[in-house]
RNA sequence: GCCGCUGUAGCUCAGUGGUAGAGCGCGUCAUUGGUAAUGACGAGGCCGGAAGUUCAAUUCUUCCCAGCGGCACCA
């Protein structure tokens, strides 16, 4: 090449800039002006993110990427990584360094090390951070022969880092940044030096044990979880997010407003209480209503089916790790950890002609599965738990249209309970997996046909399908931005096979259906978490354990408040009364930290004039009206949105 | 299941090698008050379970169980 070739550089607004040689990011972002150049992280090079530092030798598209932009927070918590991994290294240099990418968030860096770090520890590596930042290294890209690379890291004791560079495809350049001292294996960019990370911008959060690329047969290493951000405010404004999200735990919650709890003796497996139960059964006879709009027929199938059928299924060769077996009248029996076997028993009673197709059946099946104890968390994973389940018998010419229905319902039932943020993936055939691969050719290309005709936008999620057929997965995204997978659809040609189902059609010759496994709200435990979490406990009138509390000011108005709670309740209302001798104040407060929906009070005046004084949650203004319109206007709005 | 941390009154938590304490809640009594805490008194604990060390264990050690934070798993 030419060394005195112009360099031509064009940037996003179209102006050109001209050297007469090969220049650096910095040194272009300096010439287009001094605020550049302290604002500027990497360079983005004909699409491609370089530092700052390397030459650009070519003419080429130009994008400087500031602090300001919002691709700027993953290179400086990737940059986060290898600082946390320099004062390691220094403190500690018994570990070992191994992969420390940016996240959501933050940034993690995995080390191997005998001794598992404690949180006292994660102080000292703090501080030590803060001391690189404040040394300001600069961050020198260089490039290294693969041979080399491993040789040079072997040789350092870094026998991770040297798997890892041997697993890099042969050809790929492979590069090294230095800080100071610190040398890493790492694609890059990277900050041109470790003082443009903010000493105030960044912390470290927890420590926890990791798998060595991930895989559960390798050994353990300990892992650093940080966070970092642009500024101190953006930090800031992070924890103060972890810590509303806190208040919201369900499991908090669920404890505060007494709607569940679990224990030992039934590890993962919810007590529900009263006010837990009520929020349930609300939402079940929802999903009941909803079913029976969309023709569902509902049915119950056994807890406890011998393990034969489990055998035919395919289940007890993946699953049986995770089943609950006993023994009774020797016959070995599972408890079930999901109801299609039960549902393709039904099914198979009797003669099924083409005209009763599609057959949808659903269950509020009862299910229990042997999760591993680290997996337990709350209502959101359990071991026991119900499902709106339900299982569509149809022809293959069916599997569009019905998709396209269920879509619609499930539209519809996440939008009544108030989401409407909805991601769909698409998850094609997994490694392990039943049947052949031209029936998983067909149950993709079926599936994916439907979706497409539904209109929505999903995407891909390889190699993620159950182990019988491929799946839609329906996430939606919760009032703090949290993604939740509920509502799943899935094609399966596989069991309807195994367990001998068929229809005769109308060639009067007998036919495989093909069996649609759909959910909405998935399980009702975990919904009813999310449901929580949601809404912090402050449910909608319709949802809420207790709608209204009525209370006196004084006890002359005892019998009255009696008699309103008893209108109350004969509107259908979920209704308590608060006749202790407590004052309005003290009433008012309980029952707004317990979160009731509306507070009826009775004073004298009301009495006298037959009115209520009405104050909602989460306002300080009160109301006096007619007792009968406050009624009305509860009873209304306790209405189900299906029901409005 | 794996790594780490935690387990004390109904709840939230303090504490100690010599068998325990606070606030809230709960009960009783007084108080009858107009929209986020009226006061007094009182009752609550096998300090997660089992072993071990010790004159003595809630405290130290080991194992188990459960919870929490991750990892792995999730039909």
């Amino acid at each position: 090449m030419n060394k005195t070739a112009n360099v031509t550089l064009t940037l996003p607004d179209g102006s050109v800039r001209t050297y007469p040689g090969p220049v650096t990011g910095s040194t272009l972002a300096a010439d287009i002006g001094p605020g550049l150049a302290k604002a500027a992280i990497v360079i983005v090079v004909n699409g491609e993110q370089w530092d700052l530092a390397r030459k650009i030798e070519q003419d080429s598209d130009v994008t400087i990427i500031t602090n300001r932009d919002e691709a700027a927070l993953e290179i400086l918590r990737h940059d986060a990584a290898h600082i946390l991994a320099e004062a390691v290294k220094k403190l500690y240099p018994d570990v070992q360094v191994t992969i420390g990418p940016a996240i959501d968030n933050g940034f993690y860096y995995d080390f191997a090390r005998k001794i598992p770090f404690t949180t006292d520890d994660l102080v000292i590596i703090e501080k030590h951070m803060v001391e690189i930042i404040e040394r300001d290294e600069d961050i020198i890209r260089s490039e290294m022969d693969r041979d080399d690379a491993i040789k040079f890291f072997r040789d350092m004791g870094e026998d991770y880092k040297a798997e890892l560079i041997a697993a890099i495809p042969e050809g790929q350049t492979i590069t090294l940044y230095r800080q100071g001292d610190f040398i890493d294996l790492c694609r890059g960019p990277h900050l041109p030096s470790t003082g443009r990370l903010g000493k105030d911008c960044f912390k470290l959060m927890k420590v926890a044990g990791a798998y060595w690329r991930g895989d559960s047969n390798n050994e353990m290493l300990q892992r650093i979880y940080g966070t970092a951000w642009r500024t101190k405010k953006e930090l800031k404004a992070y924890l103060t997010r972890l810590e509303e999200a806190e208040k919201r735990d369900h499991r908090k919650i669920g404890k505060q407003m007494k709607l569940f709890h679990f224990q030992e003796e039934a590890a993962g497996m919810p007590f529900w209480h009263p006010n837990g139960w009520t929020i349930y059964q609300q939402v079940e006879a929802y999903i009941r209503r909803k079913q029976k709009k969309y023709d569902y027929q509902e049915i119950k199938t056994p807890q406890l089916v011998d393990r034969v059928l489990w055998e035919k299924s395919g289940h007890w060769e993946k699953f049986r790790e995770h089943m609950y077996t006993t023994e009774s009248d020797s016959r070995n029996l599972a408890l079930k950890p999901m109801n299609c076997p039960c549902h393709v028993q039904v099914f198979n009673q009797g003669i099924v002609s083409y005209r009763d197709l599609p057959l949808r059946l659903a269950e509020f099946g009862s299910c229990h599965r042997y999760e591993p104890s680290g997996a337990l968390h709350g209502l959101m994973r359990v071991r026991s738990f119900v499902q709106d389940d339900a299982h569509i018998f149809c022809s293959k010419d069916q599997i569009t249209s019905e998709t396209e229905i269920f879509c619609k319902m499930l539209m519809e039932v996440y939008e009544d309970f108030g989401f409407t943020d909805i991601k769909v993936k698409f998850s094609d055939r997994p490694e392990i997996r039943a049947g052949l691969d031209i029936t998983w050719d067909e149950a993709e290309n079926c599936l994916l046909e439907a979706v497409n005709s539904t209109g929505l936008d999903y995407t891909l999620n390889p190699g993620e399908g159950a182990f019988y057929g491929p799946k839609l997965e329906f996430v939606l995204t919760d009032a703090i931005g949290r993604d939740w997978q509920c509502g799943t659809l899935q094609v399966d040609f596989v069991l309807p096979e195994r367990l001998d189902a068929s229809y005769i059609g109308s060639d009067n010759g007998k036919h495989r259906p093909v069996m649609l496994h759909r959910a909405i709200l998935g399980s009702f435990e975990r919904f009813i978490g999310i449901l929580i979490e949601e809404h912090a406990g402050r449910f909608p009138l319709w949802l809420a354990p207790t709608q209204v509390v009525v209370t006196g000011i004084t006890s002359d108005q005892d019998d009255h408040v009696r008699k309103v709670y008893e209108q109350l309740k004969a509107a259908g209302l979920r209704a308590e009364m608060d006749l202790r001798s407590e004052k309005i104040n003290y009433k008012i407060r309980e029952h707004s930290h317990a979160k009731t929906p509306a507070i009826f009070v009775v004073g004298a005046r009301e009495q006298e004039e037959n009115t209520v004084t009405v104050r909602r949650l989460g306002s300080k203004q009160q109301q006096t009206l007619d007792l009968s319109a406050a009624i009305n206007v509860l009873k209304l709005e306790s209405l189900a949105p299906d029901q409005r």
